[in-house]
Order: structure tokens, then C-alpha cells, then sequence
DNA sequence: GACAAATGCGAGCTTTAACTTGTATTTCTG
DNA sequence: CAGAAATACAAGTTAAAGCTCGCATTTGTC
């Protein structure tokens, strides 16, 4: 009833650490709705009723992945922004930074399965939402770094349809054969540098 | 065994565009995954015994969908094909089909929910890729007709990527406020003339 | 070392949703 | 009209998946 506070031990954080990375796993391969509490329990090595003593429901799971998907994405963006020269190219930086996403949606697949929910139960999209709010501010701040004079009003509108372009693409690129996925990759930068530009 | 094709009555084709009614409102509603044959069931008025007399399994529902989807579809394209007079200028092309598109979206939203599937299953994620690539070609001979020097190849690309960017915004656009979501749809209707000028 | 709390197990409970089955009724065809 | 095929029903079966429970083991603290 009153909900304590659990306070966990370094064995415990480890093996929540675990059977997120095991979540991440299932849902890259099936997705959020087909992943089951038992197969995720299964890949992590330990049984159902430990799943249940870290996480109370399937839900808090992929609320737990969200959160640290949100930690390194924003430093991971972090790290980027300070790396960008303010007088760089638009050509450069939206080809490296298309490149990037692309990498990374192959090293992670199931942050963007997770980013692309729309119609999968509330939760799910609000996790999904806020993961999209997040990256596409961050956008927004990069814009305005390279273009002070910029409005902040627009430099949201266009980081989010930016990020909207890159979420669009991406699943056509993964699942297409290499020359195909070439030329899609190269469409969307050259989309981006007409609209950004 | 042997796969007997079953003489339809008039009787049985109107319970099945029922059925599919219901599925559909269903689907807007929670969505594929979530949707329960029961539900479908009960909410066209016939019990689930009867709507297995019409579909095998939940998945042929979905089939029967998307079919009534794509020769709806068609038709549609076909007539606002015919309508394009050749010399309109891009802006009020480009306005006019993305105005259609969101007014389609909110009278229509199963059939947006179906066309954003990707991590939910093979059969699904085939069924929108088979809409997804139809309206790809028909945004493709448009763009044809208006300008004819356009090589095949990348009047294919382009209307993939156009329908990849109207994809990408329409779900912002419904669940936003009225004056964002102008904000939105006036944006993509600037990015689109960008891009396909 | 002792006690409490955290961790761990896995069999099994419960619910839900896809689907079946047996039977009754309506419609088409000769 | 008669038989067959299609349509209709709803109670019931089944399997899967989320989650619980009782108990054993490990870890941290005094």
C-alpha cells in the first residue's frame, strides 16, 4: 500500500542494467508489443519472478529504457554540438549528421523502433514523444548556433520537421539493398540542405 | 485440405464490408495490435463465429483492408490525376494534395495507422509496404505528367520521398492544436515546393 | 556472527483473446 | 418443394503472456 523505496544494491542495478540491454534486444528484433516479460527475463539470464523485482509491470520496463536511451542520447548530442564549427558548410554538417543517424540506427534499432510508436497504447506514445520533443530541441539549438539571427519560434518548427525528414527516411533505408539505401541517404541530404539552406 | 472457394451471397459480401467497417473503427481507435476479433465482432452486430465464416484469421481482416484500401485509393489518384491541368504552378499543386491528404487523414485514420506499421509483424509491415509503394507510384506519374523531361527512375524517387515527408508530418499535425498544426501543414507544403522545384 | 533487507528462483495462477464446434436458420438452385 | 450450401449463433476450448507466491540464498550493517 505505501509504496516503499527500494534501496537497491550494486548487484541490483547490474542486473537491471541487464535485463534493459536484454529489452533492447527482444524489441529491436520484435518490437514493443511482441516482446514477452518471459523472453526478455529468458535473455537476460534470470527467471520471471527476479524480472518483477526491479520492474513492476512490461510498461516500467520500457520506461526504464527510455530514460537511459534520453541520458546518452542527450550527451551524446551534447558532444556533437561542441564539436560543430559555427562556420561550417551546411553540406558538411547535414552530411555528417545524416551519416551519424544512420550509424546509429544501425548500432541501436530498437531507439527508433521505439521512436517511430504511434498508435501502440498511451504510454508507449508518451514515451515516444518525449524521446522525439527532446532530440528535436536539441536540433533547434544547433540551428541557432550556426544562424544567431534565427527565431527560437523557427528554429523549433525546423528542427522538428528536420527530425520528422531523418524518422522518415530511416526505416527505407535499413530495410532496403545497399545502392538503393545509397541513394535514399543521399536524396534526404539533399533535401535537407534545400529546405535547411 | 483441398481449399474449397466459397460461393459468396449477397448477403455474405454485405456482412463482410460490415465487418471490415467495424475493423476499421477499431483500428482508428487502439489500433491494429490492440484490436480484438470479439470487438470487431460485436461491433458489426454478428458473433465471432460469423466473422470467422468470413475471415480465417485476424490477419486475412487486415487484408481485406488493405484491398478495399488500394482500389479505393486508386481511384481516388486516378480521378485527381485527371483533374491536373499540366501548366498549374507547383504551389498550388503541392497545396492542394497536401490539403486532400489531411482531410483524408481525419476522415480516414485506419488507414494512416495501418501505413505507419513497421516493427509489428511481417505480414502487416507487407500490407503497408504495398500501399506505401502504390501511392508512391501514383505521386510518381504525377509528377510526370506535369514535367515530361523527368526520367522515370527519379520521378519514382522523388514521389517516394514526398510521400515519406507527408507520412512524417500528418501524425503531428492531428494531434496538435489547430493553429500548430497549421503552423505544420504550412511548413510542409514550403518544404515540399523546395524540394520539388 | 546475527538479523534484516535485497536478490533470486520457477512453478503456477489468472486473464485474455484467437479461434472451434455443434447446431439452427436462411438463401440459392434444380 | 427439396436438398445443398451459405449464413448465423454463442458457448466453449486453448494457448500464451503477464504476473504472483512461497521459499531459498546472498549481501550489507550493527
Amino acid at each position: 500500500m505505501t509504496e516503499r523505496t527500494v534501496r537497491r544494491q550494486a548487484r541490483g542495478l547490474k542486473r537491471m542494467a541487464e535485463i534493459l540491454d536484454a529489452a533492447e534486444a527482444v524489441i529491436a528484433e520484435l518490437g514493443y508489443p511482441d516482446m514477452t516479460t518471459n523472453q526478455v527475463a529468458a535473455r537476460a539470464g534470470v527467471s520471471p519472478g527476479t524480472l518483477y523485482q526491479f520492474f513492476r509491470n512490461k510498461e516500467e520496463i520500457l520506461d526504464g529504457l527510455v530514460a537511459r536511451y534520453t541520458v546518452d542520447r542527450a550527451e551524446y548530442w551534447s558532444a556533437r554540438l561542441a564539436a560543430v564549427t559555427p562556420g561550417i558548410p551546411l553540406e558538411a554538417l547535414v552530411g555528417q549528421l545524416v551519416d551519424e543517424s544512420v550509424r546509429f540506427k544501425s548500432e541501436s534499432p530498437a531507439y527508433w523502433s521505439l521512436l517511430y510508436g504511434t498508435a501502440t497504447g498511451d504510454r508507449f506514445a508518451a514515451a515516444s514523444q518525449r524521446l522525439h520533443d527532446d532530440v528535436a530541441l536539441r536540433i533547434a539549438d544547433m540551428l541557432r548556433r550556426r544562424s544567431p539571427g534565427l527565431p527560437e519560434e523557427r528554429a523549433r518548427l525546423m528542427g522538428t520537421m528536420a527530425l520528422a525528414m531523418v524518422k522518415a527516411v530511416m526505416p527505407m533505408v535499413t530495410s532496403s539493398p545497399p545502392q538503393r539505401s545509397a541513394e535514399l541517404v543521399a536524396e534526404l541530404k539533399h533535401l535537407l540542405v534545400r529546405y535547411l539552406g
